[in-house]
DNA sequence: ACCTATTTGTCCGTATGTATG
DNA sequence: CCATACATACGGACAAATAGG
């Protein structure tokens, strides 16, 4: 599982991580129960800050997609990738309808922002 | 509305200032439309970094509580009474629960941990 | 329209603590 | 006891949005 950021996006980086592990577990890239690297290790490669990857880990902690256990690492809990999909499966009926409805991808956003 | 914070409590500064501050709402201490204290400010007052405040403020964002905006501080938002106090009687009741059910303590807290 | 101060947002580096193996 | 790896907190830096003069 390849993880890359930009650092001159909008989007902050720790966010980017979040979008690609949630993708690369709903795509199967990443399987169930599979160990995430080290928050360290993670961040060497990508050339980030360990807090930067740690935050992205506890987001996905938080949603229910990682188990964190100190002095072993990130494990891809079991039913994420339902998780993850479900979410998948959702946002995109949602884009789909907003595009259908002629709302813009401004608005979409703005509205989801506000919640 | 007085927040303090015990540094030696096992429980993080952070989650004790987020906890004082639902408590807070709940009870009508603070009241919805009410600004916060600065980041800064609010650390000053109770003797941490400003980053421990922020990430206080940074949770009840998420938990929709608050809402949050650069340049003007932090909000206290329309609702957050009825959520904070419906979180507040949940666990009100939860808490009665458990103890008629003879469940300890620490069986509860780790039950809830664990989800 | 411009400048300045305020305040949150992100990221970095460092330090220390704590659970796991 | 020791290495690993997440958890929390601090301090500093810069960016970006807001408000006020």
């Amino acid at each position: 599982m390849l993880v890359t950021v930009d650092e001159d996006s909008a989007t902050p980086m720790y966010a980017q991580i979040v979008t690609q592990i949630r993708h690369g577990v709903a795509t199967g890239a990443i399987k169930e129960g599979d160990r995430l690297p080290a928050a360290k290790e993670l961040a060497e490669q990508i050339g980030v800050n360990m807090h930067t990857v740690l935050r992205a880990y506890g987001e996905l902690r938080d949603a229910g997609l990682l188990q964190l256990r100190r002095g072993r690492g990130a494990i891809i809990r079991q039913g994420s990738k339902t998780k993850a999909s479900q979410v998948h499966r959702m946002a995109d009926r949602l884009v789909t309808e907003a595009k259908r409805q002629g709302v813009s991808k401004e608005e979409l956003m703005g509205l989801i922002e506000r919640m």
